[in-house]
DNA sequence: TTGAAAGCGCTAACAA
DNA sequence: TTGTTAGCGCTTTCAA
């Protein structure tokens, strides 16, 4: 193993120089600086992470916590994430907790000892989790805890243009699908949707009990859908429509015109099925890249003693309403007619 | 923060004895061990990640190198290795290379001195990857070179049975749609699907070019599947089947009757697509499970004191046939005849 | 069975 | 601008 000493032996320079040259360049006259890379090169040295994380209590890498990096959404968040991750030098750990808050609780505890800080994605028992992490940098990625910094999308005005585009096309009547019961994504999409409702007295919002925000939740929610008069349905997610649609068309009703689907997240698969969705579009990626833009910001401000994280909050990702061919005026079913 | 030094003082013993009990409790009188155990419980003392890898030279952690996560196909193997890795308590770097090769060298350079040992997912550059990793432990996924421990499905056995399908439905033309030039599962699932057509004389394969293993490779291939008079097709893995339906729908033809199609991986995208595809199910969880299982074996191995684990080389994991709708016999235009 | 002591490779305070 | 030096917290001989 290549150390400092045979960089410095090799460039004939003290070791603190070296380090100088590598870490703080401009500490350093600018010929030794060239002369101790040339060396390092030329050596194939590579600094020992260990040692400098030991030495200098900082690792040069981040963790991230997500609840299923099968699901496309966490997939993309987690690519952004460890792209400007990336960019910045540092590594990420990246782990799944397969929505389960025990390991989420046991994830951060293994992590925050061996990194710089923590995005906690979608969280599924905050409290316990920031409890895991006690005091360390965090981002919270669609979640809310006072005076911790977070990232999210602007849900709220997502679902104002869901429900203005249904309601042109003469929607009376939606429902919503709602994911998983802990979710604080799905309390602000729920409630998004009912605040935009509140704004129309033509418009009424049935809510949908709590569902796996998955294909599964979407047809195990189907029946209950079609039972409440809704004419047209938002899901928590893309998948949930997925799954909702397939049901649907098992019954033999069609999207959109028995039923008009509106999806979230615009993940890939919504343009993949028949028909394409209609969906709520959120820059996944950009999220992830958010989080750790911030985390670092936070990471490298709050290492003063004494003062606490300045880091002013970031404002909220645009979502926008992509529509494609699951939403259609309503059909008017005047009395049991098969039309 | 709590070192070894506090718990020590705490249970008095010296600060070797705490080490001991905590990381090798054999050689340490139990009513000792359980004094530093429960000092170390009660401190609230957490190891030095940091300075165990400094001193000890190994990591506690593997790193898993994929091409793309957002690829359900890796985001699936990514899933079983964290899972697994979690299982031996170790941890798990996975670093995205966005397909490129450039990136995919420089991550293992980042990864391998800082880990136990290294994954590596269809390297897109093999050579200089391994040249990277300098003697390190490592296991390919669905790669091959001499002497190296890999873990890999049976395509060969999977296009055998796709072939066999597809002749029995009536078949005699079929296609071959390619993934990444320098993949070497698509070599592979190209040889077997050769290899089997060799054992019939009625059945003649026609390989298509390098295609992005994604929806828009398969798009960009329908065309030339049509002008290739095939009446069934196997694409490289089911993203790209997507995007060949969705092309050959936009042209006015229908999947299956005017052309059968066969995915692979059976992601779960698979069926979610109108037809559902039939396609060739590998157990991608079970891969990266295989995967780590075998890092962590010939990463202890190297290091253990007696003969424990001797690393057996791995049969290739068994691929299925998925039958769904994309696929039936088809249909003869004698002479524009409309059947 | 336990303790003393020697570093692992690096950074950063201090000196020159 | 550069060098000297003292550890960071831990594991692991070697002795007792």
């Amino acid at each position: 193993m290549v150390t400092v000493h045979d960089v410095a032996r090799s460039a004939g320079v003290s070791i603190s120089t070296v380090s100088r040259a590598l870490a703080a360049p401009e500490k350093v006259a600018s010929a030794t600086r060239e002369r101790v890379r040339r060396a390092a090169a030329e050596l194939g040295y590579r600094p020992n992470r260990a040692a400098a994380v030991l030495r200098a209590g900082r690792s040069g890498a981040y963790g991230l916590v997500v609840p299923d990096l099968a699901n496309p959404y966490f997939a993309a968040v987690a690519k952004g994430a460890q792209e400007r991750a990336r960019e910045h030098g540092a590594g990420l750990f990246i782990v799944d907790t397969d929505e389960d808050p025990d390991l989420e609780a046991e994830a951060i505890r293994a992590l925050a000892p061996q990194t710089d800080g923590v995005v906690l994605c979608s969280p599924r028992a905050a409290d316990r989790a920031l409890g895991a992490l006690d005091g360390r940098p965090v981002v919270l990625v669609n979640h809310d805890v006072a005076g911790v910094p977070a990232v999210e999308a602007d849900h709220r005005g997502g679902m104002q243009r869901a429900l203005e585009h249904l309601r042109a096309l003469g929607h009376h009547r939606v429902a919503y699908v709602g994911g998983p019961e802990r979710s604080w994504s799905d309390r602000r999409r729920r409630a998004g949707l009912v605040e935009a409702s509140a704004r129309y007295d033509d418009v009424e919002v049935v809510e949908l009990g709590a569902f796996r925000p998955r294909v599964e939740g979407g047809q195990a929610a189907a029946d209950l859908v079609v039972a409440s008069g809704a004419t047209a349905v938002v899901t928590f997610n893309d998948l949930v429509a997925v799954g909702l649609v397939d049901r649907l068309r098992a019954r033999g009703l069609d999207v959109p015109h028995d039923l008009s689907v509106v999806g979230c997240d615009d993940s890939y698969v919504a343009s993949l099925v028949t028909p394409p969705l209609t969906t709520l579009r959120v820059d996944l990626r950009r999220l992830g890249r958010h989080a750790v833009d911030r985390l670092v910001a936070s990471a490298s401000g709050g290492r003063s003693t004494g003062a606490e994280t300045p880091v002013p909050d970031a404002p909220p990702l645009d979502v926008e309403l992509v529509v494609r061919s699951s939403t259609a005026p309503p059909v008017r079913h005047s009395s049991g007619g098969t039309l």
